[in-house]
DNA sequence: CCCCGTGGTTTGTGATCACAGTGCGCCTAT
DNA sequence: ATAGGCGCACTGTGATCACAAACCACGGGG
């Protein structure tokens, strides 16, 4: 999810388990968890790798992130108190300072904290669990998309979405969540 | 997803291993595997269940479903021809002879077969993949809501679904799905 | 009559093993 | 120098085992 591995990269289950200092069986079965949500590939014969995902799917998934994202904002809206858009500007500045460092995994890893901090106030669990479901899909993809563009700030659309929140604006903030999610996934498909 | 088990039924990994006369291992990961989709439950200990849903879980994942599915019916609606009609309409007839026979988990299996056939031709395979999830960890729950449900006939939303196809009508084809799908979950939560 | 502790049994976990299939690299022949 | 073929090392699979934790029922005490 927060993009450590590259884009079809291989695994085998004995690495994974040194990696972890386990042995074959649960790294097994977390490789099984993993490619039952789609973080990871099973080639015909067993092979485990990251998915390669074609254009195509990225659209698709962008799609579904642009259809589900909005509505788990929009659940949150109403319950959404200062605490909260204050823990949302500290995840924006973990953000810049991932930026200013160039580093790739901060930076997703950061993004999606700033997502899923806004959405677990849905109190929407199987709809959370759904669009990290798809992150997990997106996770190789996104890093490698991130690395390629260069940041030199916190994107805009998460300050959109901040000061829709505080303005209590549902239009305005399926709007942003909606452009958030997808600009960076359009550029991927080109 | 058929709804062979009971909402919170217990399992266990010996005794599934048993069923498929298989060992424990690939029951561990079969069962690692729907877990890892919300299909099956693990107690803190280990343990394996069917998930016995709050109603405030079915209600959203009706919400859910409400949300995808019209747009795979939507995404289906250009591309459905004849041939796609036809086989619904079979698919149709197999739901009443379910029905007829009183047959709970031919009737679940059929009216989730239609749903299939008709978003196969959405060419979405990841959005399809969300939205089998989602049936996944409803099966228990409908299967116990159908078998005190005692139908008599076809819903009647399929067969608005089915004229949606036909006429090209893209609203009344999102409607129709929308409601089919939220029609028999809504009764749950009472 | 009900509650709690305690035993035995059942459960999942993680490790290890034998095996069959795959894929890669090296070697040879042209 | 390059293309093709062979062989070996490596991969995943499924089974089995030892172990610790958890559950369930039974019995005794309040």
């Amino acid at each position: 999810m927060h993009g450590e591995f590259k884009p079809g990269a291989a695994l085998t289950l004995r690495g994974i388990g040194k990696m972890y200092d386990v042995s074959m069986t649960p790294a097994r079965e977390a490789v099984r968890r993993l490619v039952a949500d789609g973080g990871l590939q099973l080639s015909a014969s067993g092979r485990v790798s990251t998915p390669a995902l074609t254009s195509e799917r990225i659209e698709e998934l962008a799609s579904i992130r642009a259809l589900i994202e909005p509505e788990l904002a929009s659940r949150a809206l109403p319950r959404a108190h200062m605490a909260l858009i204050e823990r949302l500007q500290s995840a924006n500045a973990v953000i810049a300072e991932a930026v200013a460092k160039h580093d790739d995994v901060g930076y997703l890893r950061a993004n999606l904290d700033f997502h899923r901090t806004l959405y677990l106030r849905a109190q929407a669990p199987a709809m959370l669990a759904l669009t990290e479901t798809v992150w997990l899909q997106l996770g190789p993809t996104m890093r490698a998309l991130y690395a390629r563009l260069n940041r030199t700030e916190v994107p805009h659309n998460h300050r959109l979405i901040v000061a829709a929140l505080k303005a209590g604006d549902e239009p305005g903030l399926r709007l942003a969540v909606r452009s958030d999610v997808t600009q960076g996934l359009r550029m991927l498909t080109v």
